[in-house]
Order: C-alpha cells, then sequence, then structure tokens
DNA sequence: GTCTATAACGAGATAGAC
DNA sequence: GTCTATCTCGTTATAGAC
C-alpha cells in the first residue's frame, strides 16, 4: 500500500504540475488578468471542477505560479553567482544581474507576472514573500560580503534619508553602512527598471546592442554600491 | 451653420471625452486586458454600437488611453521643469523625476496601462511613440542644456559599448559625448525601475519614507549621467 | 452627413439541474 | 462529469432620427 500511496502521490504530482504548465501557456496567450481555470481545463481534457482538487481557486492557482517565477529566477540567479569567481564581487554581481535579464527575456509573461502590473483583483498572500526575496537577498549577500573581505567605495547619503537607511541597514544587513543598504535597495529597483524596458519592448527602436548595454548599465549600478573589482 | 458645426464638433469632443472617462475607470476596477467596450457603453447609457462612431475598434479605444496617459506625464513633467530654476540642471532633474513618481502614484492603473505588462493582443502603433517620448526628450533637454552652459562631469564607457553609445548620441543628441548619451538611457530606465517598484507595491514592508528615498536616489541618478548642482 | 438603436453573428464564460 | 440555458464579449449590417 506504500507504493499506491507513493504512486497516488506521483500521479498528484503530476497532474498539479501539468495544470501549471497548462496554465503558464495561458499566462503567454491570454494574460493573468484573463487567466481562466475552465480554458486550463479544457486544453488538458479535464473538467474545470477537477481543477478544485488541485487548486481551491484560481488566486490559489496564480499564487502557485507567482511563486514557481520567483523561485525559477531565484534559482538562475544564484547559480550565476556560484559560478562567479568568489573573489570578484563586481563579476558576482554583473553575473546575477545577466542572469535576471536572461532569465526576463526567456520566460517574458512570467516576468510580466512577477514584476509587471498587478493583476486586478487579487492580492498576493505572505507566501510569496521568501521566495519574492531571494535575488534581493542574493544581492545584498555579494555586497556583505565584499564589505567584509575588500570592502566598499565610500558612498554619499544625505541628511534626510539618513534614519531610514539606517532602518534599512538594521533590517537587511545589520554589519552593513547604511549609505550601502540605501545604495542597494535603489540599484535593485533600478535593475529591475532596466530588465523590465527591454521585456516590456520600451528599447525599441531605442538600443540595438542591448546586451552591451546591459552589461555596461549594470557594472555601473555595481559601482553605485560601493563594490570594486576583485584581484 | 458655423454655430451648428460647432455644436456638433463640441458634442462629439464631450462625448469622446465621456467615452474615455468611463473607460478610464474601467481600467481601473478590470484591467486594460479586460477593457470591454459594452461595459462603458453600458455605464453611459449608450448602446455597444454607438461607441464605433467615436472609436473603431477596441484597440482605437485602448490607443487613445495610452497617448492621453502619456501626454499627461509629459505634460506634468515638463511644468515640473518649467518651475524649477534654469541655473541648476540637477533640481530640473529632480524636478522632472519627482513629478514622474508623483504622477504614477496618483494614476496607477494609467501608469501601468504606459509601463506596465503589454496588454496581451494588443500592439500599439507608431502613433503613440510622440507622445511616449515626452519625458525622455525632456530628460535628454536638461543633459543637453547642462553639458552647453556648465558642463558634464566626465564619465566612463567601455570599449565594448563605443559603438551602441555613438549610434545612441547621433540618434538622441549629437552635441552629447556618446558617455553622457549611454548614461542617460540607462538613467531612464532605471528612474522607472524606482517608480515602478513603489507603484507595484514591490517597496511594501521594505521602504517607509519612500520620498527621502526617492528624492536620493534620483539625486544620484542626476550625478550618473554628468549633472553637477547649480550655483 | 452624423448619429443612435435594433438585431444579429460566433465565440466564450457561467450557473445550475441532472 | 455532463448538458443546457443564459450570460458576456467584439463586431457588423441595417434602419431610422436629427
Amino acid at each position: 500500500m506504500s507504493t499506491a500511496q507513493g504512486a497516488r502521490a506521483r500521479a498528484r504530482i503530476e497532474v498539479t504540475a501539468a495544470i501549471k504548465d497548462a496554465a503558464r501557456r495561458q499566462l503567454a496567450q491570454e494574460g493573468a488578468a484573463r487567466l481562466s481555470l475552465r480554458a486550463v481545463a479544457r486544453e488538458l481534457g479535464m473538467v474545470s471542477s477537477a481543477l478544485y482538487r488541485y487548486f481551491p481557486s484560481r488566486d490559489d492557482l496564480l499564487t502557485a505560479l507567482i511563486i514557481d517565477a520567483y523561485d525559477s529566477l531565484g534559482a538562475a540567479a544564484e547559480a550565476a553567482r556560484a559560478a562567479a569567481p568568489d573573489a570578484d564581487p563586481v563579476r558576482q554581481w554583473t553575473a546575477v544581474c545577466e542572469a535576471v535579464r536572461v532569465w526576463a527575456l526567456a520566460h517574458p509573461h512570467e516576468y510580466a507576472l512577477i514584476y509587471g502590473s498587478p493583476v486586478p483583483g487579487y492580492a498576493a498572500p505572505q507566501t510569496t514573500v521568501p521566495a519574492a526575496a531571494r535575488v534581493g537577498l542574493l544581492l545584498i549577500g555579494i555586497v556583505r560580503d565584499a564589505h567584509r573581505t575588500s570592502g566598499l567605495t565610500e558612498l554619499p547619503l544625505t541628511a534626510e534619508l539618513r534614519s531610514e537607511a539606517e532602518r534599512l541597514a538594521a533590517d537587511l544587513a545589520p554589519d552593513l553602512p547604511p549609505e550601502a543598504a540605501a545604495a542597494l535597495v535603489a540599484a535593485w529597483a533600478e535593475l529591475f527598471g532596466l530588465v523590465g524596458f527591454e521585456v516590456f519592448g520600451q528599447f525599441n527602436r531605442v538600443i540595438e546592442d542591448r546586451e552591451a548595454f546591459f552589461r555596461h548599465a549594470v557594472t555601473r549600478l555595481a559601482a553605485s554600491v560601493g563594490l570594486t573589482a576583485g584581484p
């Protein structure tokens, strides 16, 4: 009976994966706002009520897709950092940024799901937070390690922002100077500005060699958080 | 008869505006993907086919909303520049950036329409280009004026990007050094990364004092394009 | 000529009875 | 799970009011 249970569990996992795959295909065609459980069921030859065995509501299916997207992006970014030389924080930074860009260009609809316009009527539950935080935490880790080992270049901080920057540093990385914490959050948002503009077509007819442009921009972002090239 | 024509023309303008207003209200509730001509007509007490006298198709209505949004944002940004001191390019830059942020926070759904995820099945026609370019051209103008009068600080440029940067400068502002042109385009995208993260909720539970944070970030963006404070 | 209303099409969603 | 009756949608053809 353990084999029977195992088979059942395996079947459940497979069907769940098939549902998510079909939903992702629908995401590409119709967008998240029009994601329809019925259409997903139709594509799978199932009846819509059967889907509710796997996802209690459309929003739960959306949540699963969002978490998967964040995790897929996060895994790609983490792998890129792991493959970059340990001693060079700028190389690590640019490797992570480039992995984000490559993933986004390969999965534009999932990118739109997590970094595009919010889906009307949908509010992301707290369960998405850990997956959503992965790329940010990775960037923090790079800067923190560089701070510990080779140090950061000095950064400016206006008086107006001091208390917010101190709160930020306390939350994100207590060992980091507040200047670096504030610069890090800004660079994080700016990175996704660059990626979003490319994925959503704002660079059409503006930039030709987008890869070179991006590499240059994220290198400057690395400098803006205080990173300097390793040996 | 000129009065009769004027009355007709005025009525047409008024009805057109009412349709767009209702459509904007629908945009906020349902999102662009679900914008429905019939719902707009219903809200106005019209019949759906009557709308076709004003907009030949749903996509044309969307296009009109997009152009209006770009123009509203562009006008706000241009007014902010005009109100900032002529002699201080950094103040002008931050004034424009802050106007973009304020407009986006006041019109989140229209912001999503123009800088969020693309609407599935909709391709923006070339007629949106002039309106879409207004903010970018404004930022270019600030940097170009600063270059002419007070000069820019020196900027780096990798060999890899040189040809792209030269093409960019030739397209956008032939009098600007290629370094500044490349930095400008990057800062432009990064600005909308900052704004998008705030409007779309990515800063929730991360940044408290978003206004101070934003001001600090765009001041650093101004430096990244070579601007220095005036007298 | 300019506009609105009626009716219809084909496609798809939805709710409920069975 | 299935079937059906009733919604929605974008769009068009047509007829008539101003």
